[in-house]
DNA sequence: CTCGCCCTTGTACTTTGGTGCAATAGCCAG
DNA sequence: CTGGCTATTGCACCAAAGTACAAGGGCGAG
């Protein structure tokens, strides 16, 4: 499996050359055409954007690529997944772990680190909890009556007692009525709970 | 690098043995104390749910866990992923992707399929989204003075302004008047307000 | 038919929320 | 130092929210 980096001005770091001794060092402007098929690392410089660092287009068939960041964090790293690369490491990482690496995405396979994998992980969750939460969002007005919860929902939105009626042609009265019973239904105190209650935000 | 397959029945499935004949089999009863630093496969037959599949915790140092699946799709490997697998790919793989998955994993890589890769980022990416579109929720917080943005916290989480005197240790009165405050600086009626603009739901 | 639930409304009352006016005090910049 | 912003509070007042008690009519299950 060849290996090449790419860098701005052809320079690599000693480590580099430690863990993979036969790889070929470019620079970006020669990048391109001579390049065939192994894993490209691409050394992000600070400040540098990945746009500038990391070509444009997905990863030729065989190729593979790693963004060498100077100063990666979780964006970065995000951000190099979707412009294509398998992984993302500091650029100054200890040579065995380049190698290691190297192997993994060789073969086709993700290299993120562990607080990036909890990030996304953990994020992925909280979508796949979202989804879940929003699922039972039908837990309130499985409990209330037809009526009920279109004032609850106009609650939600922010209206006023006064708004509510004008818009389902009842008195005041009648929405306090339906407000008293929701509350009881649902055990909250107030209609700020309840709109919480209603977008889906825990109390 | 020693593999493990670790399944109900202790039932092993041909492309399997060929991907790697020099793996162990063993039923899920039996796992647990026997088995060493590694990669263990983890069988998901049809219908089993991931907790009963894959053991509690996370791996011990040396182990990687990788799932494999009868029935794949995103929410199983990211639920495999958070229960702390290294990857996840269909029982039925051929024995050459087996293998990569091996080296990848053992080697402390991830797995994951193209689509899941996608989904990911692009999950992440429509978090991060999130998180800009709520970072001009800065938009609140940058109009307010510090206190003002505490008392915006607390009511939007639907506390009362008595409770958020005791916690502010503050009169009542000056709540209100933060809260004035603060209403007219965002240009909104009620606290029901503020708390969807604080929650960033808009009007 | 009776019981229970829903929808409706009225009067009256308490509580909470929100504003106006005013005052004291600290901090910082011009 | 003076003006502006922030934080704090009091008193008074109005408006909105919420509750208690009561009552009418409709509708479906037993």
């Amino acid at each position: 499996m060849q290996n090449w980096f790419i860098d701005r001005q052809a320079a690599a770091l000693p480590n580099w050359l430690e863990a993979l001794p036969a790889a070929r060092l470019l620079a970006r402007a020669q990048a391109g055409a001579a390049i065939g098929p192994g894993v490209l690392w691409f050394r992000q410089r600070s400040g540098e954007a990945i746009a500038t660092t990391l070509p444009a287009g997905q990863p030729a068939a065989g190729q593979h690529w790693v963004l060498l960041s100077d100063e990666p964090d979780e964006k970065t790293v995000l951000a190099a997944l979707a412009a294509g690369a398998a992984g993302c490491c500091n650029s100054y990482a200890a040579p065995e772990v380049l190698q290691q690496v190297a192997l993994v995405v060789g073969n086709g396979g993700l290299w993120v680190g562990q607080s990036l994998l909890n990030w996304i992980v953990g994020g992925s969750a909280r979508i796949l909890e979202q989804q879940r939460q929003s699922a039972p969002a039908d837990d309130w007005s499985a409990l209330l009556s037809e009526r009920e919860s279109e004032v609850a929902r106009l609650v939600a939105s922010a209206a006023s007692n006064k708004e509510i009626a004008r818009q389902l042609d009842i008195s005041e009265r009648t929405v306090k009525a339906h407000l008293t019973s929701i509350f009881d239904k649902l055990g909250l105190r107030d209609r700020l709970q309840l709109s919480l209650r209603i977008n889906g935000l825990a109390l």
